[in-house]
DNA sequence: CTACGTGCAAACCATTTGCGACACC
DNA sequence: GGTGTCGCAAATGGTTTGCACGTAG
C-alpha cells in the first residue's frame, strides 16, 4: 500500500548536497509529497499535502522550493510549454520542438516523423482522436551557447 | 510576400455562418491576425496587430473571441495541457494523452508507443534530447458521454 | 557567523467577468 | 427589435517578489 520512500529520500538529500542546496525540513517533506502523489499534482495540492505536516508552511515556499527543484532536475513538469495561451498560425499537422532552456516553440512538418505506432490498446475506455509528438531540445540559439559553455 | 487571404477569410465567414457567429469587423480582423502571424501568437501580440486597424478595440474583446474561435474549432492552441504547472509524479519515461474535453491527463507507459522515428534531419542547428508523444482524444469518462451525445 | 531559506503580505500577469451601450441578423 | 457582441473596469487565479526573521552548514 504504502511505499517505502526512504531511498528516493536518500537520493534527494544526496542530490541536494550535489547541487549545493540546503536540506531543510521542509524541502523534504515538499519533496516527499511529490513522492507520494499519483498523477499530475499543482502547486497548490502539494501545499495541502505538505500542510498536513507543517501547519504553518506558506504557499509561497512551496512556490519557491518547486522552482528550485525544476531548476535542478529534480523534479519535471508535465510540458515544457509556457503557462499562457499560444495559437497554432500553421493549420497543417506537425510537431513540436521545445527548447528546454528558452522554451522557443520550433514546427517540424507531420511528414517529417513516421507515423507513430502503439504496441498495445490505448487504456479502457479512452478514445485517441490524434497526436503529435513533442520534442524536447535546444533551438540553434541556445544550442550554440551550450556548446561554448561545455567545450 | 504577401498571400492572399481572402480564401481563407471567405472560408471563416462560412463556419462562422454554420456556427451561428455573428459576423463582426473586430472578429474578421482578429481571425485576419492570426492568419498572418508566424509561429504562435499570444493573445497580445494579436491584441496588438489588430490594434493597428481597429485602435479603439479591447484586449478583453480578443479573448473573448479567441475562446469563442477555439471552442467552434476555427482556431487551434499549441498546447492542450492546463496553462498551470504540473508535476510528474511518474518519474519513468512515459506519454500523455490528454482528453480534449475535460482535459485529464492519462500516462501511457514509455514502452506501449514504438519508438519514433524521424525521416530527415531535424532544422539546422537544433540538437534534439528526448521527446515525448502527446495524444489527445477522450478519457473514460467524457468518451461516455460524447458517445450517448452522438446515439 | 553568514549566506541561504522561510513566512507573510503585497505585487504581478494573464485571463475572465459584469454590465451598460451598441450592432448584426 | 431582440439577441449577441463590444468596450470598459473590476475581479480572479496562479505565481512571484520584497523584506525581516530564522536556521543550516
Amino acid at each position: 500500500m504504502r511505499p517505502n520512500l526512504e531511498p528516493q529520500m536518500e537520493e534527494f538529500r544526496r542530490r541536494c548536497r550535489e547541487a549545493g542546496l540546503a536540506l531543510t525540513h521542509q524541502r523534504e517533506m515538499i519533496y516527499r509529497a511529490v513522492l507520494e502523489s499519483e498523477g499530475h499534482p499543482s502547486p497548490e495540492g502539494i501545499y495541502e499535502r505538505v500542510k498536513r505536516r507543517i501547519p504553518a508552511i506558506s504557499l509561497a515556499t512551496v512556490y519557491k522550493n518547486i522552482r528550485t527543484f525544476l531548476e535542478a532536475g529534480l523534479v519535471k513538469e508535465v510540458t515544457l510549454h509556457h503557462g499562457a495561451l499560444r495559437l497554432e498560425s500553421n493549420p497543417a499537422e506537425h510537431h513540436h520542438l521545445v527548447c528546454v532552456r528558452c522554451r522557443a516553440i520550433i514546427d517540424l512538418d507531420g511528414d517529417s516523423v513516421a507515423p507513430v505506432r502503439l504496441r498495445r490498446k490505448p487504456p479502457a475506455g479512452c478514445r485517441i482522436l490524434r497526436y503529435s509528438v513533442e520534442f524536447q531540445g535546444l533551438c540553434p540559439g541556445c544550442a550554440r551557447k551550450t556548446t561554448r559553455n561545455l567545450s
